[in-house]
Parts: C-alpha cells; sequence; structure tokens
DNA sequence: TCTTTGCAAACGAACATTCATTCGTATTAT
DNA sequence: ATAATACGAATGAATGTTCGTTTGCAAAGA
C-alpha cells in the first residue's frame, strides 16, 4: 500500500486525467477524484496546490510534447512529405499510448483560466504554424494535394482524435494496425 | 424587442448552444445564460423547464437529424460509394449550417443523465451500425479500401470536427470549398 | 374612450445543495 | 520525536431552482 511521495502525485494526476477525460474538468468534483484514489478530498491536498494546477499539469505536459515533436521532426532532413507522415505517425503514437492524458488535454483545455490559457494558446499556434510551414513546402513541391493547407491542418490534427472511443469499444489492441491503418488513409487523402 | 413566447426559448435554445460549446455544458451557470438573453435568472423558467431540458433537446434534435439523414441516404438506390459520399456530404452540410449546435451536441451529450444517456447512447448505436453496414457493403464490392471497419468509421466522423473551429480562424466562408475540400480527401483516403 | 380584468413575463429574495479549499488535530512511519 | 499524511469539520462562494410579487400589455366591459 506504501507509496513515495513523488509517486503519489503521479497517482492522483493519472486519476485527474481518467475523470477529467470522462466526465470533463467542471464536472469533476474534489470529492470524486479523491475517493478515485481512496482518500478524503481534504487529504488531497497534501499533494497538490488546487484542482486548476492538475489541469495545467496534463495540458502543458502534453502541449510540449507535441511541440517537442514537431520541432525534432521539422529538425531532420526528412523531405516534406515524409516529415508529414512523421507527424501523423508522432499523433497516432502518442495518442495510443497516453490516450487518458492526452483526450483530456485536447477536450478540457478550455476551462483554463488566464494567464494560463493565453500561454496554451500561444503553443498552440507555434505548433500550428510550424506544421503548416510544412504543408506548405510539400504542397510548393507538389509532393501533396494543393489545398487550403488550414483545411489540411485540421483534417490531419481530427484525424486520430477518436483513438480512445476506439480503444473502448473494439477488442483489438493491435497498436501497429491502428497506426497503419491511419497513416494509409490520411496519406492517400492527402497525396496528389 | 418584442418576441414572440415560442420565439423566445429558441432565442434562449441558441445562447445555451453558444454558451455550452464555449464553455462547456458544467461550466456554463444560469446566471451567465440568462445575461445572454438579457434576462435574469429566474426568468428563464417562465421560458424552460429546466438547464438540462436545453442539453436534452440540442443533444436529440442533433441526434434525430444524423438518424433520418442517414436513413433516406440508405434508402436511395445509390452505390455503396456513392452513399459514402452523401454520407460525408452529409457530415459536412451539418457542421457548416449549424455548427454551434453540433459542436455542442458532440462534445456535451456526455453530461446527459439518466435515462437519457442511455437513450442518446442508443441512437448513435443505431446510426454507427447503418453507417458500418455501407462500409462493409462497399468494401465486399472492392468499392474502397479493406480497412477495419471501425477505423474506418470513426476516421470519417471525425474528419468534420474542426469546422467551428476553422470558421473562427480563417476569413472565408466559403461553404463549397470546404465541403469539397473534406470530401476530396476523405474520398481519396479510403478509395482503393 | 376610459377603466377594469386577466395573464404572461420579469424580477429580487431566498433555499438547499454542492463546490473547492482551509484549518486544527489525529494517525502513521521513520 | 519529528515529519508526512490523513481526516472531520467548517467556510464562503456559487450553483439550479422556487416563490411571491410586481410589471407591462392586451382584451373586455362601461
Amino acid at each position: 500500500m506504501e507509496v513515495k511521495r513523488s509517486q503519489k502525485k503521479k497517482i492522483i494526476l493519472e486519476a485527474a486525467a481518467k475523470l477529467f477525460r470522462d466526465k470533463g474538468y467542471s464536472a469533476t468534483s474534489m470529492r470524486d477524484l479523491a475517493a478515485e484514489v481512496n482518500l478524503k478530498a481534504s487529504s488531497l491536498y497534501n499533494h497538490i496546490g488546487s484542482k486548476e494546477e492538475l489541469l495545467i499539469e496534463i495540458c502543458f505536459a502534453n502541449a510540449e510534447r507535441f511541440l517537442n515533436g514537431i520541432k525534432s521532426i521539422n529538425e531532420t532532413s526528412l523531405s516534406s512529405i515524409e516529415k508529414l507522415k512523421a507527424l501523423i505517425a508522432l499523433h497516432v503514437e502518442i495518442a495510443l499510448e497516453d490516450f487518458t492524458s492526452v483526450t483530456s488535454f485536447n477536450d478540457e483545455w478550455r476551462q483554463l483560466k488566464e494567464p494560463y490559457l493565453t500561454d496554451f494558446l500561444k503553443m498552440r499556434k507555434d505548433y500550428e504554424l510550424i506544421f503548416l510551414e510544412i504543408i506548405n513546402t510539400a504542397q510548393n513541391q507538389g509532393q501533396i494535394k494543393n489545398i487550403d493547407p488550414q483545411i489540411c491542418l485540421y483534417t490531419i490534427l481530427s484525424s486520430t482524435r477518436w483513438v480512445y472511443d476506439y480503444k473502448q469499444n473494439s477488442k483489438t489492441d493491435d497498436f501497429k494496425q491502428i497506426k497503419n491503418s491511419i497513416l494509409e488513409i490520411v496519406t492517400a487523402g492527402i497525396s496528389c
């Protein structure tokens, strides 16, 4: 039963992500969260600062993960179309391996209060700008269809949004198959 | 300034959909909603029964719209691939013409309480089963790729989820272009 | 035309409940 | 014994909703 101090906070964070994902941030009470980790609400505050802190950590951890991912992909010498494929793969991989955290990051960042909301949106904007730049280059080199880059971007971004629902309903847990299927559909969708 | 009784409820419903979409159902208070329509919270109850009633009406109105849409498409004599294209077009059209209501329907149905949640999920299940049947037929006839139908389904469903964000950020309001772009990407993605 | 009646709509005040969080104290482990 | 952790009780704020009353307006009666 005994857990190290730092481990306990991680447990709380993961339980929070799960509840935020299932019920939403606002609809999740600290009593709900406490029950999930076999504590009373007041005891949570020995490990965390506030409810909002949990959301902040979830949102920014994932934002940094995506931002670091796209930056390191962009620094490679891959062709534009290869970069795009790597990006789609990145999204699928993150969505598959950490779908709880990513889902609540995707859906609940709106609940961030200032100044965190502004910071978060700035990171998202940075991410999208790099993504758009790659799309633009790929189009100029004739490697993908000439479709409004913004539409192209959003279509790619949303193509992994359902992974959590899939994992809930389906029997198979075959990561590779899911990843390959998405890659196949999206790549065929944007290629010339 | 004067509005007919039945019109007032529609105004409240639309304001509710907008707030639910922007802040989420749980984070939207009846005082927020009242302010949005220039009333006090207590006055709302001359026009509506409860906060939950608003969510119920939004969710089921859209569920029925999609269910009716897919049924009437399925009753036509179109080929399977044509049915799929019509379905994608249906999603894009609804997303474009009523994106406020559809967005809060997409994101906030989780907040429904029983017995409505069960009813809602049943309608969604019905919808998905018809959709999967069409995908299956299309695959058997060799009209689209042989990808796990469930993955195929979710990819199509999520491909219109971003329309609201796009309309917020972009200058153009060219429905036709958006619709054609999505159709082009998704059709190319699933075709053999 | 002027007054009266009726009614929908708006409101302020109040209610019970739930919320996140704090605090003092008890328990536990080192 | 010291420090970390858990807890119950309490707090103030916010929540959805109800209630009694007032307001504004339209139809009916004089």
